[in-house]
DNA sequence: TCCTTGACTCAGA
DNA sequence: CTCTGAGCCAAGG
């Protein structure tokens, strides 16, 4: 929802949508790498965007307009960041699976394997 | 105005 | 591997 956001908030989702969209099919990033990638405002200080750049990026997510492949952001442990029950968890799984990612019995995705390296 | 709450992360037990 | 707690900030009830 709307916790703490950044100072441009329309344009920082715009800067995260456009690197996840970056992001190939197969593969996953997640929430703390994406916001590394996304230029920090001047205004904030390096500590502050550390703390709370991965939740903003999650915000960006939750607010993704239909061509953001929202699905292949997933948290630092390699696990869907949603309740574990509901109807986009299962969603998410799922077209992750038909991109060929594979969900160990813990539904962990191995980053070492399926981790995107970044738009550099 | 006070209090709760986030699509997070990292370190420690 | 799982579970806690701390860190960090602002909107909304």
């Amino acid at each position: 929802m709307k916790y703490s956001s950044p100072p441009d908030k329309l344009i920082f989702y715009a800067q995260v949508w456009e690197i996840v969209r970056m992001i190939p099919p197969g593969r996953v990033s997640t929430y703390g790498k994406i916001a590394g990638w996304v230029p920090i405002a001047q205004t904030l200080n390096p500590q502050s965007y550390r703390a709370w750049g991965a939740r903003w990026v999650g915000g960006a997510m939750a607010n993704c307009p239909e061509d953001v492949p929202w699905q292949r952001v997933v948290n630092s442990q390699g696990k869907i960041s949603l309740p574990a029950n509901s109807k986009g968890y299962s969603h998410q799984k799922k077209l992750l699976e038909d991109e060929g990612i594979i969900f160990n019995n813990q539904d962990v995705i191995d980053l070492k394997r399926f981790g995107w390296n970044g738009p550099a």
